[in-house]
DNA sequence: CTGTTAGCGCCTTCAA
DNA sequence: TTGAAGGCGCTAACAG
């Protein structure tokens, strides 16, 4: 093993301050049985000596490392080419900084891969704390860490009705807000709603919300879910049979530039109220007047972090967007 | 601490091989001064016992974490919001995991959160070696990789002519062969060469590939850099000023997609062969026939880590990209 | 309130 | 070729 340089132990902090061992390493950690006198002491002798806790060891004593693992979903789950996720970890990582624990991640191109993955990390690696960037029914990963009563959360609401602990944007009431947004804008009457061919579930949340609102201001919703080929035929269809189209929302980004897409080859001339969720430079290739809906990303990241070292009894967070 | 619930460890080897425990950890690290026969009678015993060896007390007596650090660009620096990121993550963690090393990331939105990410990394969590996915010129965060005397690779051929050790694609000549591939479609002779406003090394290589192969076929070479400003303007005047343009290649799918809105505003009739670097999902809403070349980003991940792991003399790897 | 001692799981020098 | 003993840095049970 090559020897470190120069690196200050706990022993050196005890030998310095006159003290055992034992009481340096109680001091450093604040324990209240150590007189607050020598605790202070002790704290900033450590402080001078640039102390730094050696983490391999404390990870050995307390059998859990100081690591988070984050999930990525695979290929075929969700999608995991969205930038959205790297906001995600820019925000984890941030709690994570404050906590002195550090991001590992999982990702794989099939589950078993990623479940491989987790496994090795909580047996061989000793990691005990997991944010899943996705939210999948029969998911295999999540079962394991459920039955090895691991602590996790998950980003994004969960399907079924189960006790996981998760954090989430309210989307029905962005889907809501949205749309009464959109409302606003002089003579807008038929705004469409236009969804993946996925049925996630925050579009089906953000869909409700622009029905409710559409309801509370007794006007027709109208839907369009884009198809799975990309395809301009079906779009061109569709809003050939709906000319009342006058202003768009869209469940994302990409959503909102296929649709553009036929929309300015058939209706060029014409400028409606468009809006997204998600802010993306990729927005700016729409030659309309488009809105977005900030729904934070970061700070959903951070927050799944927080809620991760709360106890388990409170279940989810809710994060604010921004119109 | 929790007790685990059962955790089979090299005592437990130790005692049923009825051997002592410094032998069992020779016998499993296949250490030659142990014979072979009881290496393997060991070892055999360890697999029916299902034993996996607890790498948080392995890294305390090693004096290094099993965990490889990937540092993220800012998003001043570069564009974290690319999905060639995902990609490469990927390819790293699937070369991580075969070596029992878990991927850890250092991402921030400025130089100094990353590079406080990668200082805790090294002094806390004894990391040692880690994987750049960007190069930058005076970054504090190489500089302390380097003072540090630790192990790193970058993805990305670096911009200087530093010592650094690398993985890359040969970008010269993937700029020529998507040239020579292009030409190939009858009648181009005036393929237009589309790069970004960052002039990124990458895009200076392809370029320079592409100038190649026209100087090759003694053709005029046409490059077109995109406006910081997502305006339309400056690609029409552009288009205007060079009616004689019959493909192009770009550096990125974006460039492309740029360039494609106005192409297909103020030439909406006429179809000409397109070229980009990267799949990428986004290329699927380009009306055009639109070939690309893969960078396989996945390879340069694996790579980078195979790099990290070889002997300190082997500088860089080049990755096949596909056409 | 503080010190002594043992131990986490594994590796490695030293001795046989 | 193997074993005994000590140590990596830190924590915790048990004394005092």
């Amino acid at each position: 093993m090559k020897k470190e340089t120069l690196m200050i132990t706990i022993k050196d902090i005890a030998r310095r301050a006159g003290v055992s061992v034992s009481t340096a390493s109680r001091a450093l950690n604040n324990n209240s049985r150590i007189s607050l006198k020598t605790r202070e002491r002790i704290q900033k002798l450590a402080k001078d000596l640039d102390y730094l806790p050696n983490y391999t060891a404390k990870n050995l004593t307390r059998g859990e490392a100081n690591v988070v693992g984050v999930i990525f979903p695979t290929v075929e789950s969700s999608s995991p080419e969205n930038p959205f996720y790297i906001d995600m970890l820019r925000g984890i990582n941030q709690s994570l900084v404050a906590r002195h624990y550090v991001l590992s991640i999982a990702i794989g191109s099939r589950v078993e891969e990623v479940l491989a993955n987790v496994t090795a990390m909580v047996q061989q690696a000793k990691v005990k704390r997991f944010v899943l960037l996705y939210t999948d029914e029969n998911d295999p990963v999540v079962d394991y860490l459920r039955r090895e009563n691991l602590d996790f959360v998950v980003i994004g609401q969960p399907v079924g009705d189960l006790p996981d602990r998760y954090v989430d944007n309210d989307n029905v009431q962005a889907g809501r807000d949205a749309t009464m947004a959109i409302l606003q804008n002089g003579g807008v009457r038929n705004p469409l709603f236009v969804e993946s061919e996925y049925e996630w579930q925050y579009e089906r949340n953000r869909r409700m919300g622009y029905e409710k609102a559409m309801a509370e201001v007794q006007l027709e919703p109208l839907v369009f879910r884009l198809p799975k080929r990309v395809s301009e035929t079906a779009v061109e269809v569709f809003l050939n049979q709906h000319q009342e189209v006058d202003a768009v929302i869209a469940t994302d980004d990409v959503g909102l530039l296929r649709f553009n897409r036929v929309w300015s080859k058939i209706r060029h001339t014409k400028k409606i109220p468009m809006m997204s969720f998600n802010k993306s430079e990729l927005l700016a290739l729409i030659d309309q007047d488009v809105r977005m809906v900030d729904m934070r990303p970061e700070m959903l990241g951070s927050r799944a972090v927080e809620l991760l070292f709360t106890d388990r009894n409170v279940q989810k967070l809710i994060v604010q967007y921004e119109l």
